[in-house]
DNA sequence: GCGATAGTTCGATGGCTGTCGAACCATTCG
DNA sequence: CGAATGGTTCGACAGCCATCGAACTATCGC
């Protein structure tokens, strides 16, 4: 049973949420995901040259400091920025991560 | 030759501040220093039960990562939250970043 | 059912990092 | 000068973490 859970907002910290933004690959992903919209994880335009289990770990890690959520769809996965729920509990932080582009 | 530069904010990533800020005793200390005014590092209020070593690389990790400025004073030394150059570089930010308190 | 495909998990490895104590450096003050 | 004070630096240590390859799981399509 795939199972991908992500934690409650109310469980999520500040810190965890940073220290995971504090990676240069987890932050190219996140602004990949900038748009809300889900990206499959088989995703070309990652414009990274890692590993199948190196990009599951930080897949893993995203989604369990919740800046992430799993859509499991057949056999394939997608991943989606909690854009709305980050917005509420960190106003402002998002959008100012993906500053400049 | 007691020597504390902060890098230019042209050369300081983002990805780096983030990291910089994803360990609690730093976003603590970066939450401390919120008003823009300089702290004396010896500040009882930080809250933290850490050796004085301890306290030194953290400190020294914020300044490396473009976060503060050291102003020494004598023999006592002070720290201050680079407010307004990271407004400009990273709008948004650091204001998020100290969000609840 | 069987092969192929998407993804996770596991174990190993090397590097980074937070913490401490001790030694060291510089400045102030008596 | 000499002692005390504020800080840094160094070495050691333990725990964490990014990465990989190999093995495994599950689903789709023939």
């Amino acid at each position: 049973m795939g199972d991908y859970p992500s934690p409650d907002m109310a469980d999520v910290e500040l810190v965890d949420v940073l220290k995971a933004l504090g990676d240069p690959v987890r932050l190219r992903i996140v602004d990949k995901l900038a748009d809300g919209e889900p990206k499959p994880k088989t995703l070309d335009g990652w414009g990274l040259d890692l590993t199948k289990s190196t990009m599951s770990h930080h897949f893993r890690t995203l989604r369990e400091a919740g800046l992430t959520r799993t859509i499991v769809h057949g056999r394939t996965h997608a991943i989606q920025l909690r854009r709305d729920e980050l917005d509420q509990k960190f106003p402002g932080l998002i959008e100012a991560v993906l500053g400049e582009r």
